[in-house]
DNA sequence: CGAGATAGTTGCGCTATGCAACAGTATCTA
DNA sequence: TAGATACTGTTGCATAGCGCAACTATCTCG
């Protein structure tokens, strides 16, 4: 097998932080561990973006930058199952990654089915450094939340 | 003002739990709050749609039926700022609930730019049924987790 | 070899959502 | 009070992200 694809535009970063209007009444919502959780996904989500501003990243793309560089050789059917995509989700993925030069498809010799994912040596470097941007920033999230 | 709209399709659920894959390695993902978080909404996600499962709704939808039921009268742009939305997302929302018949909006007398938004009798009896189911599992995983 | 499973691909559709532009209305200011 | 400006909701458009069914190539097993 061999494969090449276009990129598709950068992953646009979402709104605010949500914070709770005052003087509204949210009833069972403040109640709710759902609702926790989702302010704090919210906010973790904004943290990521600024932190990794300039470098295109999403994070499933991160994600997936970090299990292939810790999973060399892995397939796409396992990348899609470790993140909880259909086949087609991890193909889109890894498209946009190979096309962005960070991750490469190889034969792999044992099936020829299916393909090998490794990161390229760009790959390497850009996960190193958003690796280094996300880890400081999670690090202080972690101490404002004691 | 005077408005109404069509109905869309319903929320579809979501996928699966989203186990680890055993024997892959997850390298910093398993050390980032962000994963973390992001697991436990998938958890919580699945099970909201279990727990209100023939409903119809979906967590977006239950919170504008909340906002809306604890502060009748509410204009839409609060209801965007409370969600974090966009105006038009807000707009959209309240199209759906109000197709449904479950919120009505009613013109504002103090501002003819604006609705007053109000649950109908049927979105009353509504959002308690989701309320009480909701609840159920809430606190059946708040249970669980300690 | 043939039946059935499996990996990846393709095309389609749908939800959720933002954004810019617009119209009607309020409000502020000179 | 007229004009400028700000705000509310609306519309149309665009995009990301994702699932699903159908298809091809390949593998596995009887």
């Amino acid at each position: 097998m061999s494969r090449t694809r276009s990129p598709k535009t950068a992953a646009e970063p979402p709104g605010g932080p949500l914070l709770p209007v005052p003087g509204l009444d949210y009833g069972v919502l403040d109640e709710l561990l759902g609702y926790a959780l989702r302010r704090a996904q919210i906010a973790l989500y904004v943290d990521f973006y600024r932190a990794t501003a300039g470098l295109d990243v999403s994070p499933p793309r991160f994600a997936a930058l970090v299990l292939v560089g810790r999973n060399p050789g892995m397939r796409q059917g396992l990348l899609a199952q470790a993140m909880g995509l259909h086949r087609s989700g991890a193909l889109r993925l890894t498209d946009w990654l190979t096309a962005r030069g960070w991750v490469e498809r190889q034969d792999d010799a044992e099936d020829a089915r299916s393909w090998g994912l490794f990161l390229t040596a760009a790959g390497k470097r850009k996960l190193a450094e958003i690796e280094r941007r996300v880890r400081a920033h999670d690090e202080r999230l972690m101490r404002g939340l004691g």
